[in-house]
RNA sequence: UCCCCGAUAGCUCAAUUGGUAGAGCGAGCGGCUGUUAACCGCUAGGUUGUAGGUUCGAGUCCUACUCGGGGAGCCA
Protein backbone atom coordinates (compact mmCIF):
# COMPACT_ATOMS: atom_id res chain seq x y z
CA UNK A 1 0.00 0.00 0.00
CA UNK A 2 2.93 1.94 -1.12
CA UNK A 3 1.72 5.94 -1.33
CA UNK A 4 1.70 6.14 -4.95
CA UNK A 5 -1.07 3.41 -5.21
CA UNK A 6 -3.51 5.16 -3.03
CA UNK A 7 -5.10 8.53 -3.88
CA UNK A 8 -6.28 11.37 -1.80
CA UNK A 9 -9.74 12.54 -1.43
CA UNK A 10 -8.58 15.81 -2.05
CA UNK A 11 -7.43 14.83 -5.59
CA UNK A 12 -10.61 12.73 -7.06
CA UNK A 13 -12.16 15.08 -9.15
CA UNK A 14 -9.40 14.82 -11.03
CA UNK A 15 -9.71 11.32 -11.25
CA UNK A 16 -13.29 10.69 -12.52
CA UNK A 17 -14.01 7.82 -14.23
CA UNK A 18 -10.58 6.17 -13.31
CA UNK A 19 -10.28 3.26 -10.93
CA UNK A 20 -8.82 4.57 -7.75
CA UNK A 21 -7.71 3.15 -3.97
CA UNK A 22 -8.68 5.30 -1.13
CA UNK A 23 -7.80 4.52 2.45
CA UNK A 24 -8.71 6.02 5.54
CA UNK A 25 -11.20 5.25 8.10
CA UNK A 26 -15.06 5.43 8.31
CA UNK A 27 -16.57 8.32 9.12
CA UNK A 28 -20.21 7.43 8.99
CA UNK A 29 -22.50 4.50 7.07
CA UNK A 30 -25.72 4.15 6.35
CA UNK A 31 -26.54 0.22 6.06
CA UNK A 32 -29.70 -0.50 3.10
CA UNK A 33 -30.34 -3.80 2.02
CA UNK A 34 -28.70 -4.15 -0.82
CA UNK A 35 -26.78 -0.89 -1.02
CA UNK A 36 -24.12 0.64 1.66
CA UNK A 37 -22.69 4.28 1.51
CA UNK A 38 -19.59 4.10 3.65
CA UNK A 39 -18.24 7.77 3.91
CA UNK A 40 -14.66 7.48 4.00
CA UNK A 41 -12.29 9.74 5.76
CA UNK A 42 -8.49 10.02 4.73
CA UNK A 43 -7.44 13.38 6.55
CA UNK A 44 -7.76 15.23 2.85
CA UNK A 45 -11.66 15.33 2.94
CA UNK A 46 -14.49 12.70 3.04
CA UNK A 47 -15.81 10.72 0.16
CA UNK A 48 -19.09 8.70 -0.14
CA UNK A 49 -18.34 4.95 -1.43
CA UNK A 50 -21.07 3.20 -2.71
CA UNK A 51 -21.03 -0.59 -2.17
CA UNK A 52 -23.66 -2.30 -3.99
CA UNK A 53 -24.71 -6.24 -3.51
CA UNK A 54 -23.18 -8.32 -5.92
CA UNK A 55 -20.44 -6.07 -7.45
CA UNK A 56 -18.22 -6.94 -4.13
CA UNK A 57 -17.57 -10.15 -3.29
CA UNK A 58 -20.78 -11.31 -0.99
CA UNK A 59 -18.45 -11.97 2.48
CA UNK A 60 -16.99 -8.60 1.44
CA UNK A 61 -20.80 -7.39 1.54
CA UNK A 62 -21.48 -8.36 5.18
CA UNK A 63 -18.19 -7.47 6.66
CA UNK A 64 -18.36 -3.42 5.22
CA UNK A 65 -22.52 -3.49 6.68
CA UNK A 66 -21.68 -3.90 10.17
CA UNK A 67 -18.20 -1.94 10.19
CA UNK A 68 -18.16 0.06 12.94
CA UNK A 69 -17.51 3.44 13.00
CA UNK A 70 -13.43 4.83 12.68
CA UNK A 71 -12.55 1.46 11.92
CA UNK A 72 -9.66 1.87 9.23
CA UNK A 73 -9.89 0.55 5.55
CA UNK A 74 -8.84 0.63 2.34
CA UNK A 75 -11.50 0.67 -0.79
CA UNK A 76 -10.82 0.73 -4.25
CA UNK A 77 -13.69 1.49 -7.42
CA UNK A 78 -14.45 3.98 -9.61
CA UNK A 79 -14.69 7.52 -8.78
CA UNK A 80 -17.95 9.09 -10.46
CA UNK A 81 -18.97 12.65 -10.36
CA UNK A 82 -22.13 13.24 -8.20
CA UNK A 83 -23.59 16.21 -7.09
CA UNK A 84 -25.68 14.01 -4.37
CA UNK A 85 -22.35 13.52 -2.29
CA UNK A 86 -20.07 15.20 -0.04
CA UNK A 87 -17.59 16.69 -2.00
CA UNK A 88 -19.73 16.13 -5.43
CA UNK A 89 -17.33 12.68 -5.72
CA UNK A 90 -18.08 9.35 -4.84
CA UNK A 91 -16.15 5.77 -5.37
CA UNK A 92 -18.32 2.96 -6.79
CA UNK A 93 -16.76 -0.06 -4.60
CA UNK A 94 -15.15 -2.99 -6.24
CA UNK A 95 -13.13 -3.88 -3.72
CA UNK A 96 -12.10 -3.61 -0.12
CA UNK A 97 -9.71 -4.33 2.65
CA UNK A 98 -10.55 -3.65 6.46
CA UNK A 99 -7.20 -3.00 8.10
CA UNK A 100 -8.52 -2.58 11.75
CA UNK A 101 -12.36 -3.21 12.56
CA UNK A 102 -13.39 -0.67 14.56
CA UNK A 103 -16.03 -1.49 17.68
CA UNK A 104 -18.10 1.14 20.19
CA UNK A 105 -16.30 4.04 19.38
CA UNK A 106 -16.64 6.74 21.95
CA UNK A 107 -17.69 10.10 19.72
CA UNK A 108 -20.83 9.54 17.74
CA UNK A 109 -21.86 11.78 15.16
CA UNK A 110 -24.30 13.51 17.40
CA UNK A 111 -23.77 16.06 20.25
CA UNK A 112 -21.60 15.76 22.93
CA UNK A 113 -20.19 17.79 25.75
CA UNK A 114 -17.22 20.39 26.23
CA UNK A 115 -15.85 17.90 29.28
CA UNK A 116 -16.33 14.70 27.33
CA UNK A 117 -14.47 15.63 23.72
CA UNK A 118 -11.94 17.09 25.66
CA UNK A 119 -11.33 13.79 27.55
CA UNK A 120 -11.07 12.46 24.17
CA UNK A 121 -9.18 14.97 22.58
CA UNK A 122 -6.89 12.60 21.17
CA UNK A 123 -9.50 11.42 19.31
CA UNK A 124 -12.14 14.28 19.08
CA UNK A 125 -9.25 15.59 16.61
CA UNK A 126 -10.77 13.20 13.84
CA UNK A 127 -14.53 15.25 13.69
CA UNK A 128 -14.81 17.88 11.53
CA UNK A 129 -14.96 20.44 13.51
CA UNK A 130 -11.48 19.97 15.01
CA UNK A 131 -10.10 18.92 11.57
CA UNK A 132 -11.43 22.25 9.75
CA UNK A 133 -9.61 24.53 12.76
CA UNK A 134 -6.34 22.73 12.69
CA UNK A 135 -6.25 23.30 9.10
CA UNK A 136 -6.82 26.40 9.49
CA UNK A 137 -4.59 26.93 12.76
CA UNK A 138 -1.86 25.53 10.30
CA UNK A 139 -2.76 28.09 7.57
CA UNK A 140 -2.78 31.10 9.95
CA UNK A 141 1.12 29.64 11.45
CA UNK A 142 2.27 29.61 7.25
CA UNK A 143 0.91 33.12 7.05
CA UNK A 144 2.43 34.78 9.80
CA UNK A 145 5.85 33.23 9.24
CA UNK A 146 5.26 34.39 5.04
CA UNK A 147 4.69 37.94 6.19
CA UNK A 148 7.24 38.58 8.11
CA UNK A 149 9.91 36.29 6.01
CA UNK A 150 8.72 38.06 2.63
CA UNK A 151 9.07 41.45 4.33
CA UNK A 152 12.86 41.68 5.42
CA UNK A 153 12.29 40.35 9.24
CA UNK A 154 14.88 37.72 10.42
CA UNK A 155 13.83 34.62 12.16
CA UNK A 156 15.02 34.69 16.21
CA UNK A 157 14.18 31.31 18.40
CA UNK A 158 14.39 33.56 21.89
CA UNK A 159 14.83 30.90 24.69
CA UNK A 160 12.27 29.21 26.73
CA UNK A 161 14.15 28.89 30.02
CA UNK A 162 14.48 32.50 31.22
CA UNK A 163 16.01 34.79 33.97
CA UNK A 164 14.24 38.08 32.97
CA UNK A 165 10.35 38.90 33.66
CA UNK A 166 9.07 40.32 30.77
CA UNK A 167 5.48 40.95 32.01
CA UNK A 168 4.40 39.96 35.48
CA UNK A 169 6.00 38.55 38.12
CA UNK A 170 3.37 36.66 39.92
CA UNK A 171 2.19 34.86 36.41
CA UNK A 172 5.28 33.41 35.77
CA UNK A 173 6.21 29.12 35.45
CA UNK A 174 9.08 28.36 37.93
CA UNK A 175 11.00 25.39 37.23
CA UNK A 176 14.17 24.22 38.49
CA UNK A 177 17.26 24.72 37.00
CA UNK A 178 20.13 22.06 38.25
CA UNK A 179 18.62 24.13 41.34
CA UNK A 180 18.78 27.48 39.93
CA UNK A 181 14.97 28.90 39.55
CA UNK A 182 14.62 29.98 36.39
CA UNK A 183 11.09 29.89 34.61
CA UNK A 184 9.03 29.62 31.19
CA UNK A 185 9.20 32.02 29.25
CA UNK A 186 6.21 34.48 28.95
CA UNK A 187 7.72 36.91 26.15
CA UNK A 188 10.26 37.15 24.07
CA UNK A 189 10.05 40.61 23.41
CA UNK A 190 13.30 41.66 25.38
CA UNK A 191 15.89 39.26 23.93
CA UNK A 192 14.61 39.89 20.80
CA UNK A 193 15.09 44.02 21.42
CA UNK A 194 19.28 42.84 21.21
CA UNK A 195 18.39 41.21 18.36
CA UNK A 196 16.77 44.43 16.49
CA UNK A 197 20.08 46.08 16.97
CA UNK A 198 21.50 43.57 15.13
CA UNK A 199 19.53 42.75 12.58
CA UNK A 200 17.20 45.55 12.18
CA UNK A 201 13.84 43.53 11.61
CA UNK A 202 13.22 40.70 13.53
CA UNK A 203 10.83 38.49 15.02
CA UNK A 204 10.25 34.99 16.82
CA UNK A 205 7.46 32.24 17.53
CA UNK A 206 6.89 29.93 19.29
CA UNK A 207 4.99 28.54 22.89
CA UNK A 208 4.50 31.58 25.75
CA UNK A 209 3.77 30.26 29.60
CA UNK A 210 1.78 32.80 31.95
CA UNK A 211 0.61 31.04 34.87
CA UNK A 212 -2.51 32.93 35.05
CA UNK A 213 -5.63 31.30 36.90
CA UNK A 214 -8.03 32.38 34.30
CA UNK A 215 -11.00 30.57 33.95
CA UNK A 216 -12.16 32.26 30.86
CA UNK A 217 -12.76 31.40 27.02
CA UNK A 218 -9.90 33.36 26.08
CA UNK A 219 -7.16 31.93 28.18
CA UNK A 220 -4.83 29.57 28.21
CA UNK A 221 -1.51 28.64 30.31
CA UNK A 222 0.38 27.91 27.25
CA UNK A 223 -0.21 29.06 24.08
CA UNK A 224 1.26 30.77 20.76
CA UNK A 225 2.76 34.15 20.47
CA UNK A 226 4.53 35.70 17.67
CA UNK A 227 6.14 38.76 18.48
CA UNK A 228 8.08 41.07 15.44
CA UNK A 229 10.77 43.78 16.77
CA UNK A 230 11.62 46.66 14.61
CA UNK A 231 14.73 49.60 15.11
CA UNK A 232 14.27 52.65 13.82
CA UNK A 233 10.40 52.52 13.99
CA UNK A 234 7.24 54.58 15.87
CA UNK A 235 3.90 54.13 16.75
CA UNK A 236 2.31 55.13 13.64
CA UNK A 237 4.77 52.83 12.31
CA UNK A 238 3.50 49.53 14.39
CA UNK A 239 0.23 50.78 13.68
CA UNK A 240 0.55 50.01 10.04
CA UNK A 241 2.94 47.15 10.17
CA UNK A 242 -0.30 45.26 12.73
CA UNK A 243 -2.83 45.98 10.10
CA UNK A 244 -1.26 44.54 7.59
CA UNK A 245 0.08 41.75 9.17
CA UNK A 246 -3.20 40.93 10.32
CA UNK A 247 -5.20 41.31 7.21
CA UNK A 248 -2.85 39.22 4.96
CA UNK A 249 -2.98 36.84 7.74
CA UNK A 250 -7.16 36.87 7.05
CA UNK A 251 -6.51 37.05 3.43
CA UNK A 252 -4.70 33.79 3.76
CA UNK A 253 -7.45 31.89 5.28
CA UNK A 254 -10.23 33.25 3.35
CA UNK A 255 -7.75 31.99 -0.31
CA UNK A 256 -6.94 28.59 1.09
CA UNK A 257 -9.92 27.53 3.84
CA UNK A 258 -13.22 28.77 2.67
CA UNK A 259 -14.27 25.18 2.78
CA UNK A 260 -13.13 24.67 6.29
CA UNK A 261 -14.82 28.57 6.95
CA UNK A 262 -18.24 27.05 5.75
CA UNK A 263 -18.03 24.19 7.73
CA UNK A 264 -17.38 26.09 10.83
CA UNK A 265 -20.08 28.54 10.12
CA UNK A 266 -17.51 31.53 10.65
CA UNK A 267 -19.05 34.91 9.02
CA UNK A 268 -17.05 35.23 5.64
CA UNK A 269 -18.38 38.39 4.52
CA UNK A 270 -17.66 39.97 7.93
CA UNK A 271 -13.69 38.84 7.55
CA UNK A 272 -13.67 39.95 3.97
CA UNK A 273 -14.26 43.45 5.62
CA UNK A 274 -10.80 43.20 7.47
CA UNK A 275 -8.75 45.30 5.33
CA UNK A 276 -6.41 48.50 6.16
CA UNK A 277 -6.60 50.55 7.80
CA UNK A 278 -8.27 49.50 10.91
CA UNK A 279 -9.79 52.00 13.52
CA UNK A 280 -8.07 53.93 15.85
CA UNK A 281 -8.95 55.31 19.28
CA UNK A 282 -6.97 56.37 22.55
CA UNK A 283 -7.50 55.04 25.95
CA UNK A 284 -8.92 57.91 26.65
CA UNK A 285 -11.09 58.48 23.93
CA UNK A 286 -11.94 54.57 24.85
CA UNK A 287 -12.65 55.58 28.51
CA UNK A 288 -14.87 58.85 27.35
CA UNK A 289 -16.86 56.33 25.30
CA UNK A 290 -17.17 53.52 27.69
CA UNK A 291 -18.19 56.19 30.62
CA UNK A 292 -20.67 57.89 28.34
CA UNK A 293 -23.74 57.55 26.32
CA UNK A 294 -22.11 55.89 23.34
CA UNK A 295 -21.37 52.49 25.34
CA UNK A 296 -24.80 53.11 28.01
CA UNK A 297 -27.15 53.12 25.05
CA UNK A 298 -25.54 49.92 23.04
CA UNK A 299 -25.89 48.16 26.36
CA UNK A 300 -29.12 49.13 26.26
CA UNK A 301 -29.63 47.75 23.52
CA UNK A 302 -28.18 44.60 23.78
CA UNK A 303 -30.29 44.15 26.63
CA UNK A 304 -33.36 44.88 24.93
CA UNK A 305 -32.49 42.76 22.07
CA UNK A 306 -31.34 39.53 24.28
CA UNK A 307 -35.04 40.21 26.11
CA UNK A 308 -37.06 40.18 22.73
CA UNK A 309 -34.55 36.85 22.07
CA UNK A 310 -35.07 35.64 25.39
CA UNK A 311 -39.54 36.18 24.65
CA UNK A 312 -39.12 34.34 21.17
CA UNK A 313 -37.72 31.38 22.60
CA UNK A 314 -40.23 30.99 25.33
CA UNK A 315 -42.96 31.53 23.18
CA UNK A 316 -41.39 28.71 20.65
CA UNK A 317 -41.02 26.27 23.92
CA UNK A 318 -44.15 27.07 25.69
CA UNK A 319 -46.01 26.30 21.71
CA UNK A 320 -43.85 23.21 21.66
CA UNK A 321 -44.16 22.02 25.43
CA UNK A 322 -48.36 22.37 24.40
CA UNK A 323 -48.07 20.28 21.18
CA UNK A 324 -45.98 18.07 23.45
CA UNK A 325 -49.08 17.05 25.58
CA UNK A 326 -51.40 16.24 22.38
CA UNK A 327 -51.73 13.22 20.48
CA UNK A 328 -49.33 12.29 17.84
CA UNK A 329 -47.14 10.26 15.87
CA UNK A 330 -43.92 9.24 18.43
CA UNK A 331 -41.56 10.41 15.67
CA UNK A 332 -43.12 13.52 15.88
CA UNK A 333 -42.97 13.66 19.68
CA UNK A 334 -39.24 13.04 19.61
CA UNK A 335 -38.59 15.46 17.21
CA UNK A 336 -40.41 18.16 19.07
CA UNK A 337 -38.38 16.77 22.57
CA UNK A 338 -34.60 17.33 20.73
CA UNK A 339 -36.13 20.56 19.29
CA UNK A 340 -37.00 21.36 23.12
CA UNK A 341 -33.86 20.80 24.20
CA UNK A 342 -32.18 22.95 22.00
CA UNK A 343 -34.06 26.00 22.50
CA UNK A 344 -33.78 25.31 26.36
CA UNK A 345 -29.55 25.54 25.67
CA UNK A 346 -30.27 28.31 23.75
CA UNK A 347 -32.36 29.90 26.49
CA UNK A 348 -29.92 29.39 29.14
CA UNK A 349 -26.99 31.18 27.07
CA UNK A 350 -29.25 34.09 26.42
CA UNK A 351 -29.97 34.69 30.46
CA UNK A 352 -26.47 34.22 31.15
CA UNK A 353 -25.67 37.33 28.61
CA UNK A 354 -28.93 39.14 30.57
CA UNK A 355 -27.68 38.55 33.79
CA UNK A 356 -23.72 39.86 32.48
CA UNK A 357 -25.41 42.69 31.05
CA UNK A 358 -26.17 45.09 33.65
CA UNK A 359 -22.78 43.89 35.55
CA UNK A 360 -20.46 44.92 32.23
CA UNK A 361 -22.65 47.95 31.88
CA UNK A 362 -21.68 48.78 35.64
CA UNK A 363 -18.18 47.95 34.99
CA UNK A 364 -17.79 50.34 31.82
CA UNK A 365 -19.54 53.63 34.18
CA UNK A 366 -17.37 52.71 36.61
CA UNK A 367 -14.49 52.76 34.80
CA UNK A 368 -12.30 55.16 35.88
CA UNK A 369 -9.01 56.91 33.97
CA UNK A 370 -5.98 55.04 34.56
CA UNK A 371 -6.58 51.65 35.25
CA UNK A 372 -6.17 49.16 32.52
CA UNK A 373 -8.98 47.82 30.59
CA UNK A 374 -11.07 44.95 31.51
CA UNK A 375 -12.04 42.14 29.71
CA UNK A 376 -15.82 43.23 29.00
CA UNK A 377 -14.43 46.80 28.42
CA UNK A 378 -12.72 45.41 25.51
CA UNK A 379 -15.51 43.55 24.28
CA UNK A 380 -18.21 46.54 24.49
CA UNK A 381 -15.23 48.54 22.33
CA UNK A 382 -14.90 45.50 19.88
CA UNK A 383 -18.64 44.80 19.53
CA UNK A 384 -19.09 48.37 18.56
CA UNK A 385 -17.22 47.99 15.13
CA UNK A 386 -16.94 46.04 12.58
CA UNK A 387 -13.33 46.06 12.16
CA UNK A 388 -10.86 45.88 14.34
CA UNK A 389 -10.08 48.45 16.49
CA UNK A 390 -6.29 50.28 18.21
CA UNK A 391 -6.45 51.18 21.27
CA UNK A 392 -3.36 53.47 21.61
CA UNK A 393 -2.01 55.42 24.87
CA UNK A 394 -2.78 53.39 27.71
CA UNK A 395 -1.69 55.06 31.17
CA UNK A 396 1.76 54.54 32.24
CA UNK A 397 0.97 52.94 35.80
CA UNK A 398 -1.31 50.25 34.15
CA UNK A 399 1.52 49.03 31.53
CA UNK A 400 5.35 47.25 31.87
CA UNK A 401 8.16 49.51 32.62
CA UNK A 402 9.54 48.85 29.32
CA UNK A 403 7.29 50.54 27.54
CA UNK A 404 8.25 53.92 26.39
CA UNK A 405 6.98 57.09 28.27
CA UNK A 406 5.19 59.73 25.71
CA UNK A 407 7.10 62.95 26.03
CA UNK A 408 4.21 64.68 25.24
CA UNK A 409 1.73 63.31 27.62
CA UNK A 410 3.98 62.18 30.58
CA UNK A 411 0.55 60.05 31.96
CA UNK A 412 0.68 57.31 29.13
CA UNK A 413 2.48 55.22 27.33
CA UNK A 414 2.95 54.70 23.87
CA UNK A 415 1.24 51.25 23.28
CA UNK A 416 -1.66 49.76 21.72
CA UNK A 417 -4.22 46.83 21.87
CA UNK A 418 -5.64 45.31 18.61
CA UNK A 419 -8.78 44.08 19.52
CA UNK A 420 -10.72 42.08 17.19
CA UNK A 421 -14.00 42.77 16.00
CA UNK A 422 -17.43 42.00 17.68
CA UNK A 423 -17.03 40.97 20.98
CA UNK A 424 -13.58 38.87 20.22
CA UNK A 425 -11.61 41.15 22.34
CA UNK A 426 -7.43 41.60 22.43
CA UNK A 427 -5.18 39.54 20.01
CA UNK A 428 -2.76 42.18 19.79
CA UNK A 429 -0.33 43.74 22.44
CA UNK A 430 2.97 45.80 21.64
CA UNK A 431 4.17 49.23 22.18
CA UNK A 432 7.18 51.66 21.47
CA UNK A 433 9.93 50.46 24.36
CA UNK A 434 11.90 52.88 26.29
CA UNK A 435 15.08 53.91 24.70
CA UNK A 436 16.53 56.33 26.97
CA UNK A 437 18.87 54.70 29.48
CA UNK A 438 17.79 57.23 32.72
CA UNK A 439 14.08 56.83 32.35
CA UNK A 440 14.03 53.13 31.74
CA UNK A 441 16.36 52.66 35.33
CA UNK A 442 14.19 54.57 36.71
CA UNK A 443 11.06 52.68 36.15
CA UNK A 444 12.78 49.45 36.94
CA UNK A 445 13.94 50.54 40.29
CA UNK A 446 10.36 51.89 40.66
CA UNK A 447 8.94 48.34 39.88
CA UNK A 448 10.87 46.90 42.16
CA UNK A 449 12.88 44.90 39.53
CA UNK A 450 16.63 44.37 40.53
CA UNK A 451 18.86 46.91 37.93
CA UNK A 452 21.43 43.79 38.09
CA UNK A 453 19.41 40.97 35.97
CA UNK A 454 18.64 44.08 34.12
CA UNK A 455 22.05 45.32 33.16
CA UNK A 456 22.23 43.74 29.73
CA UNK A 457 18.93 45.22 28.68
CA UNK A 458 20.12 48.47 29.77
CA UNK A 459 23.23 47.78 27.68
CA UNK A 460 21.08 47.81 24.71
CA UNK A 461 20.21 51.79 25.83
CA UNK A 462 24.18 52.47 26.28
CA UNK A 463 25.06 51.56 22.92
CA UNK A 464 23.60 52.98 19.93
CA UNK A 465 20.17 53.06 21.45
CA UNK A 466 17.29 53.63 18.67
CA UNK A 467 13.62 54.31 18.87
CA UNK A 468 12.05 50.85 18.43
CA UNK A 469 8.86 48.84 19.32
CA UNK A 470 7.36 45.59 18.16
CA UNK A 471 4.05 43.51 19.60
CA UNK A 472 2.72 40.41 20.29
CA UNK A 473 -0.02 38.41 18.63
CA UNK A 474 -1.41 35.12 19.80
CA UNK A 475 -2.07 32.72 17.60
CA UNK A 476 -5.13 30.84 19.59
CA UNK A 477 -6.53 34.03 19.41
CA UNK A 478 -6.55 34.90 16.39
CA UNK A 479 -7.65 31.77 15.40
CA UNK A 480 -10.75 31.62 17.62
CA UNK A 481 -11.73 34.85 15.85
CA UNK A 482 -11.21 33.79 12.38
CA UNK A 483 -13.04 30.73 12.98
CA UNK A 484 -15.90 32.20 15.10
CA UNK A 485 -14.95 29.75 17.88
CA UNK A 486 -16.29 30.84 21.14
CA UNK A 487 -13.33 29.23 23.25
CA UNK A 488 -9.84 28.90 22.48
CA UNK A 489 -9.12 25.82 24.34
CA UNK A 490 -10.51 24.53 20.80
CA UNK A 491 -7.97 26.19 18.70
CA UNK A 492 -5.08 24.24 20.06
CA UNK A 493 -4.36 20.86 19.68
CA UNK A 494 -3.51 19.70 23.41
CA UNK A 495 -4.98 22.73 25.51
CA UNK A 496 -3.60 23.37 28.75
CA UNK A 497 -5.63 25.30 31.42
CA UNK A 498 -5.64 26.45 34.88
CA UNK A 499 -6.13 23.65 36.31
CA UNK A 500 -6.41 21.45 33.66
CA UNK A 501 -4.06 19.38 31.92
CA UNK A 502 -6.18 16.27 29.91
CA UNK A 503 -3.14 14.42 28.01
C1' U B 1 -9.62 34.22 45.19
C1' C B 2 -14.87 35.84 44.37
C1' C B 3 -20.00 35.54 41.96
C1' C B 4 -23.79 32.61 39.04
C1' C B 5 -25.31 27.79 36.93
C1' G B 6 -25.03 22.56 36.60
C1' A B 7 -24.07 16.92 37.73
C1' U B 8 -29.90 11.36 35.93
C1' A B 9 -28.12 5.05 30.83
C1' G B 10 -21.72 4.93 26.93
C1' C B 11 -23.36 10.21 24.82
C1' U B 12 -27.12 14.43 24.70
C1' C B 13 -31.13 15.38 27.62
C1' A B 14 -36.56 14.56 29.93
C1' A B 15 -39.17 13.40 34.51
C1' U B 16 -46.30 17.10 35.04
C1' U B 17 -42.58 20.99 40.87
C1' G B 18 -42.19 15.55 46.97
C1' G B 19 -45.46 10.01 44.76
C1' U B 20 -43.68 3.27 40.17
C1' A B 21 -36.71 6.90 36.69
C1' G B 22 -38.03 7.93 30.48
C1' A B 23 -36.62 9.30 25.19
C1' G B 24 -33.21 9.99 21.15
C1' C B 25 -28.44 8.75 19.62
C1' G B 26 -24.76 4.95 20.25
C1' A B 27 -24.41 -0.78 20.81
C1' G B 28 -26.68 -5.82 19.26
C1' C B 29 -30.35 -8.37 15.93
C1' G B 30 -33.79 -7.94 11.77
C1' G B 31 -35.99 -4.98 7.33
C1' C B 32 -35.21 -1.59 3.12
C1' U B 33 -31.22 -0.13 -3.99
C1' G B 34 -29.82 6.53 -3.44
C1' U B 35 -29.01 7.54 1.76
C1' U B 36 -27.01 12.81 3.53
C1' A B 37 -26.48 13.45 11.87
C1' A B 38 -30.99 8.14 6.70
C1' C B 39 -35.46 5.56 8.05
C1' C B 40 -38.70 1.36 10.39
C1' G B 41 -39.22 -2.87 14.18
C1' C B 42 -37.18 -5.56 18.42
C1' U B 43 -33.34 -6.25 22.53
C1' A B 44 -29.82 -4.96 26.28
C1' G B 45 -28.41 -0.80 29.17
C1' G B 46 -29.49 2.87 36.08
C1' U B 47 -27.13 2.45 43.90
C1' U B 48 -29.86 9.74 39.76
C1' G B 49 -21.57 12.99 41.51
C1' U B 50 -20.16 11.88 47.17
C1' A B 51 -21.55 12.19 52.47
C1' G B 52 -25.19 13.58 55.80
C1' G B 53 -30.17 15.70 56.99
C1' U B 54 -35.84 16.80 56.54
C1' U B 55 -40.09 13.47 55.23
C1' C B 56 -44.71 8.01 55.44
C1' G B 57 -42.02 8.79 50.85
C1' A B 58 -36.32 12.57 47.81
C1' G B 59 -33.74 12.62 40.95
C1' U B 60 -36.75 16.72 43.06
C1' C B 61 -36.14 20.24 49.50
C1' C B 62 -31.69 21.60 53.16
C1' U B 63 -26.11 21.44 54.52
C1' A B 64 -21.12 20.23 53.28
C1' C B 65 -17.74 18.36 49.80
C1' U B 66 -15.98 16.83 44.75
C1' C B 67 -16.04 17.68 39.64
C1' G B 68 -17.61 20.58 35.40
C1' G B 69 -19.52 25.16 32.72
C1' G B 70 -19.96 30.60 32.48
C1' G B 71 -18.34 35.37 34.34
C1' A B 72 -14.92 38.98 37.33
C1' G B 73 -9.64 40.14 38.29
C1' C B 74 -5.05 39.45 34.89
C1' C B 75 -3.71 38.97 29.97
C1' A B 76 -2.15 37.28 23.86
Amino acid sequence: MSENQTTPVSELENHVDQQVTLTGWLYNSRAGGKVLFLVLRDGTGLCQCIVEKGKVPDETFEALKHLGQESSLAVTGQVRADQRSVGGCELAVTAAEVICPTADYPITPKAHGVDFLLKHRHLHFRSQRQWSIGRIRHTVIDAIRRFFNDNGFTLIDTPIFTTIVGEDQTSLFEVDYFGTPLHLTQTGQLYLESAAMSFGKVYCFGPTFRAEKSKTRRHLTEFWMVEPEVAFIDLPGLLELAENFVSSIVARVLKDNRTDLETLGADIAALEKIQPPFYRLTYTEAVDILTGPKANDFLAKQLQDFQNTKKELDTKIADLETQQGGQMKQWKKDKIAAELIELRSQLSEIDTKIENNPKHAQLAADFRWGKDLGGSDETIISLMHDKPVFVTHYPKQAKAFYMKTDRANEKVVENFDLLAPEGFGEIIGGSVREDDYDVLLDKINAEGLDPETYDWYLDLRRYGSVPHGGFGLGVERTVAWITAEKHIRQCIPFPRMADKVYI
